[in-house]
DNA sequence: TTCTTAATTGAGCCGTCAATCAATAACAAC
DNA sequence: GTTGTTATTGATTGACGGCTCAATTAAGAA
């Protein structure tokens, strides 16, 4: 029976459906079946809503970055010093919004999907500038080779969460703060 | 025209042949044909060597692994003291024969299939656990929370990995090399 | 009421891919 | 030269997944 108005609860649905799939079954096993039987409707309509497969992956991502940005974003606004807005940074990355466990695992496959396909590597490219500029634009009074150490927090941001990704026994997202705080302080003071 | 004792050679070509096909294919789109077809043979011989796909890409990660542990090995020989073995592993990580593009899109791979499959999950522990120890037996003398800093330059590791993996305009295993070497010696001098 | 438009799905087409099998060819051993 | 073993492949199978389509239902507009 079908209602009117319903396109952006199912996008939405869709959307969410997407991420939880990826962290279960993996990028690899993940099919538009699944997709639509956990978010409650049929394939077919998956199609009507996305066109593609590929689409909906793409807008699993978006979703994904935008809830990110916001995150930092709202971090940002109320940090007045360089090493507060370092610190809100940090913190906005292991976030519990951005740190779950379904969240990380999608990232994961972001990475993976962005070696060939060329929308989500420019997505991706992106997140990592914008990353990049936000860490440079607090570095640069604290840092003589801000550029340097931008590399190397994003570096280690990555790893914790490919690792995080893979992890039964979790280090706790306090624990990923702490760690890359203790590097950008260590680093900082010459 | 079959000569005999092919083995050897049929189950290399294709250990390299399924590496290569990882990072112009990605793991997604990967086929036994195509593997096959790069290893100059056809897909019923794969087949026929290693059993099924999933051991194929079994083998391929353990020679990674392997290479991985021979030139970290090698590497630590000639170091003495804890500061040469520190260096040593991390000119290890990025020795030309790990840090290959090829190589590198394969552990990103890697990553992704230990999400769910049980014995990639396992290799993949065994290394991480082989990395840590290799690194606290350096650090204890060195540092008074080796632990932290063992996870924390595995982290930075795996990120530049990571990166490495998406990057075009590549930075130089050195410049890595460097960035982690850094890492160290500011955590160190407390 | 009638018409249009959105929502929704079951059935099915088409392609692909892992895996199997039967058949062939070369070699070795006796 | 017969027998057995290894190497090798073309053809085939069986399953599955992306995507399409025609048909159905209901809401709103005219």
């Amino acid at each position: 029976m079908p209602r009117i108005g319903m396109e952006p609860q199912r996008r939405d649905a869709l959307v969410r459906a997407t991420i939880s799939e990826i962290a279960v079954s993996g990028a690899a096993d993940i099919t538009v079946a699944r997709i639509a039987r956990r978010a409650g409707m049929s394939p077919a309509l998956a199609h009507h809503y996305f066109g593609s497969k590929d689409n909906m992956l793409l807008a699993a991502m978006r979703h994904v970055l935008f809830v990110f940005a916001a995150e930092v974003r709202g971090a940002l606004v109320m940090a007045d010093t360089p090493r507060e807005r370092l610190t809100a940074i940090v913190r906005a990355c292991f976030a519990p919004s951005n740190f779950r466990d379904e969240v990380v695992a999608a990232w994961l496959n972001f990475y993976v999907q962005a070696q060939r396909e060329g929308q989500t590597r420019r997505l991706l490219h992106i997140y990592h500038a914008r990353l990049r500029s936000n860490l440079m634009y607090a570095l640069r009074p604290l840092s003589d080779d801000p550029e340097r150490l931008a590399e190397g927090i994003g570096a280690m941001i990555d790893g914790l969460y490919v690792r995080q990704a893979l992890r039964r026994d979790n280090l706790t997202s306090a624990a990923s703060t702490d760690l890359v705080l203790d590097y950008i302080e260590k680093a900082l003071t010459r």
